[in-house]
RNA sequence: GGCCUCAUCGUCUAACGGUUAGGACACAGGAUUUUCAUUCCUGUAAUCGGGGUUCGAUUCCCCGUGAGGCUGCCA
């Protein structure tokens, strides 16, 4: 099937339109179809610069890349395919020739009606408790001063003709059977007086020039679907299959929106997501496998995706559980590649880690300790940088380590450790002797731990002391050691 | 106001007439552990309300209620 996204360029893009071109995405990849990339740029003062760019460079980051239509090649933006071009502003010919047709066929007409009017004529309506739609006003225009003031070139725009007695049903693939009555559908522009279409009249136009099977969109185009299928059937097309995905929502159920939430992709990006706890994330908001399965890759979404099991309703934007996702997608992350992405992030603060060449090691101390591989370069400082270590930190009630004991303790560790040779320098050693030491001495696990792991990381937590330890060296361990035994004098 | 859509734990959701209404996140407790985290176990917690239909409704129908969308020469 052939599916698309169609962003309009106005700035950033939307988790929730990063959501729908999820969907739009694993359908084509489902069925062996193409993902298309049209910009929907018709109001040209909304449109802002570079935000092509940064839609297509999500895209990328979230593995979605378009298979044809608006792209990037070598870094800069190229349009390929062969049902372009894909951006509506270099389309308008087009737009005004069906527009054209329609007109001449009597399923448009022209409306010269000025904004005041039409503001004037809505606010007598709401005042009378009637819908504001276009009264018709210019369809009671005598036909010779209509085309006067066409060929006076006199502005206008061109309104699609709604037949009032029709009804509209039409099948839609997440909420089946929908309804509508003719005369509540108003008179849409479809073209403004600019000569730009709308987007009911570009979208009807591209969709079926482009070849789309089947067009997902947000909800919020449910109510104007009725006009797209008529515009359809005017223009002697077949209709695409549509699919209106429900809408994401803030805390308090109301439209998700920028106040209470950050509600552009970029923003997770910049906060240290991973792609794939985004997008799996993101599916999971209103679709589920019928499984228990909850940790979805983008080929896992393919294989499992389908419509049917989108949900109806629309879903809170709750970040905890994506934090949750992000914790497993981290943990998920081959090791190689964990410790290749903390190493460059590690090194802008500590230059040296990046000449570590036992830097994966560290690495892997903190794998299942953090979320973000923001952390990381925190939890590894200690590496790099002489801890700061005190007596309140070295002693600690729970595990019963008085500030009395602590100078047996140190001494005890630093001899012990001391004996160990430095090429039988592992965890298996380190925890054996230690563990007989302690016992021989009457002492807990937790006593002699403690210390060790405080005065060699200067933290309340941190990975486990003989990990610590082996990573640290012999001779640092050491040092560290009588680094805290000269703060207890 | 009109039209359209929707409604299960706090959140995301499962159950397409018959279940002690299931899972996950979050929360609480516990286990493991040298700390923290991970992991594992346990627990608290839901069918919006009212009518029908049916032997039996979360499920089907109707009416309310609530929420959302649309109601632009925006998309």
């Amino acid at each position: 099937m052939r599916t698309r996204f169609a962003p309009s360029p106005t700035g950033f893009l939307h988790v929730g339109g990063l959501r729908t071109a999820l969907f739009a995405w694993l359908i084509a990849r489902q069925t062996k179809g193409r993902f298309l990339l049209r910009i929907e740029d018709t109001d040209q003062i909304r449109s802002v610069e570079g935000a092509v760019e940064n839609i297509l460079s999500t895209l990328h980051w979230a593995g979605i890349d378009p298979d044809e239509g608006v792209m990037m090649r070598k870094g800069i933006m190229a349009q390929e395919g062969t049902k372009g071009p894909y951006i509506q502003s270099q389309r308008l010919e087009l737009y005004q020739k069906y527009a054209e047709q329609l007109l001449q066929n009597g399923h448009a007409y022209a409306c010269f009606c000025t904004a005041e009017r039409l503001t004037q004529m809505r606010e007598g309506q709401m005042a009378r408790k009637q819908a504001p739609m276009y009264d018709r006003l210019c369809t009671r225009l005598p036909k010779k001063e209509m085309e006067e003031r066409l060929a006076r070139g006199d502005p206008h725009v061109i309104r699609l003709l709604v037949p009032h007695e029709r009804v509209f049903t039409f099948t839609d693939k997440i909420r089946g059977e929908v309804t509508f009555q003719g005369h509540t559908v108003d008179d849409q522009v479809l073209l403004k007086s600019d000569g730009f279409p709308t987007y009911h009249l570009a979208h009807v136009v591209d969709d079926h020039l482009m070849e789309i099977d089947l067009v997902i969109r947000g909800e919020e185009w449910l109510s104007s679907t009725p006009k797209h299928l008529l515009l359809f059937e005017r223009l002697g097309w077949t209709p695409p299959k549509y699919a209106h995905v429900p809408l994401l929502l803030n805390k308090d159920r109301t439209k998700l929106s920028k106040r209470q939430q950050s509600v552009a992709a970029e923003e997770y990006i910049g906060k240290g997501y991973l792609p794939e706890a985004l997008m799996n994330f993101l599916a999971l908001l209103g679709w589920n496998p019928g499984s228990e399965q909850e940790i979805f890759s983008l080929a896992e979404l393919t294989e499992a995706f389908s419509l049917e099991r989108v949900q109806k309703a629309g879903a809170i934007f709750d970040l905890t559980k994506l934090d949750w996702l992000q914790g497993q997608w981290i943990r998920r992350l081959p090791l190689a590649e964990f410790a290749d992405r903390l190493q460059m992030l590690t090194a802008e603060r500590y230059p040296e880690a990046a000449h570590d060449a036992h830097f994966s090691e560290k690495a892997a101390l903190i794998h299942e300790r953090v979320t973000f591989l923001e952390e990381g370069p925190d939890m590894l400082a200690f590496f790099y940088v002489e801890p700061k270590v005190s007596v309140e930190l070295l002693a600690n009630a729970k595990q019963k380590v008085t500030k009395e004991l602590l100078t047996t303790i140190l001494k005890l560790l630093t001899d012990t450790l001391g004996k160990i040779p430095a090429d039988a320098w592992t965890t298996d050693t380190l925890k054996e002797k230690l563990l007989a030491q302690a016992k021989k001495q009457d002492l807990s696990q937790g006593q002699i731990l403690w210390p060790l792991r405080a005065a060699l990381t200067g933290l309340p937590y941190s990975p486990g002391a003989f990990e610590v330890a082996v990573a640290l060296g012999k001779k640092t361990t050491l040092a560290r050691l009588e680094g805290a035994r000269a703060v207890l004098e």
